[in-house]
DNA sequence: CTTGACCCTCCAGTAGGTGGAGCCTTTATG
DNA sequence: CATAAAGGCTCCACCTACTGGAGGGTCAAG
């Protein structure tokens, strides 16, 4: 299957393929031509690959799946724990932008929002860092 | 003011700071030995980029949200309308992750995270794309 | 036999910085 | 006064995870 067939099959761009191949998430054939050839090995992979990234896995997280996958005497521990931690990471983010909603939320309250200059956004990002800084100033 | 003093009121580091006088964010005079030097103007701006960044703009959005302060004819209606759009983009990502936390943590559970090496995680990631493709396979 | 759809490699660029090499200047200490 | 540490400077490379494009080869259809 050359490279265009398995971009349709993965949900994956042809351009993002050759490059997991590049840094070695997946090795392909190569036809006569040159051109690249994914077998049903490779195919699943590509999609654990596309699976994974949409889940929010990093690259290199993948690449731990995905000899996990390949090892039969892996341990179900081992991959729940990969996910956990992801799931962590997510769950961090999330309380990262809902701080950074609340304080945007606020803000935006807090501004008029009409033809005068004055602006409680702007005041509040020119002001103080203490919350940073530990309130060195 | 020089460029490691500059860093400690703002927040930024020094690396930081050096950046975003190159791109043209900040601009720094020089003083006869070649070191930056920072006045007030240009500390109130630094902070700015600390605190904007902080809120999740981007460098660009930023760069708007300096020219609207330094604007005294500016409407705050502006101002407003740019976090705005950065809040829906801050919205807009957390319920990506929430998405993501769903599955990760469906996934998770149906693992068993023993000694064996079944595992739903990796079956439910080799699975289908069909969220992804529209089910054509 | 040509056209268009694929495929190839290699280079550059994205955001938003970080890290390091190699060098110069300032400041503190003996 | 000498020296060493701390800080400054520029320039280059690297990070993630790709994406876009140039310039060229290959394949299937009409």
């Amino acid at each position: 299957m050359n490279i265009g067939r398995a971009a349709e099959k993965t949900g994956l761009s042809v351009k993002t393929i050759r490059y997991y191949e590049e840094i070695g998430l997946v090795d392909a054939d190569r036809a006569e031509n040159g051109y690249r050839d994914f077998g049903d090995r490779q195919i699943t992979q590509l999609r654990m690959l596309a699976q994974a990234r949409h889940l929010g896995f990093g690259l290199e997280e993948c690449r731990e799946l995905l000899d996990l996958n390949a090892d039969p005497d892996r341990a179900s521990r081992d991959v729940q724990a990969l996910a956990v931690r992801n799931l962590d990471a997510v769950r961090w983010k999330i309380r990262q932008l809902q701080d950074l909603e609340d304080e945007l939320e606020r803000l935006i309250q807090e501004c008029h929002g009409d033809d005068a200059p004055d602006c409680a956004i702007l005041d509040g990002l020119s002001g103080s860092i203490d919350h940073l800084a530990g309130r060195k100033a």
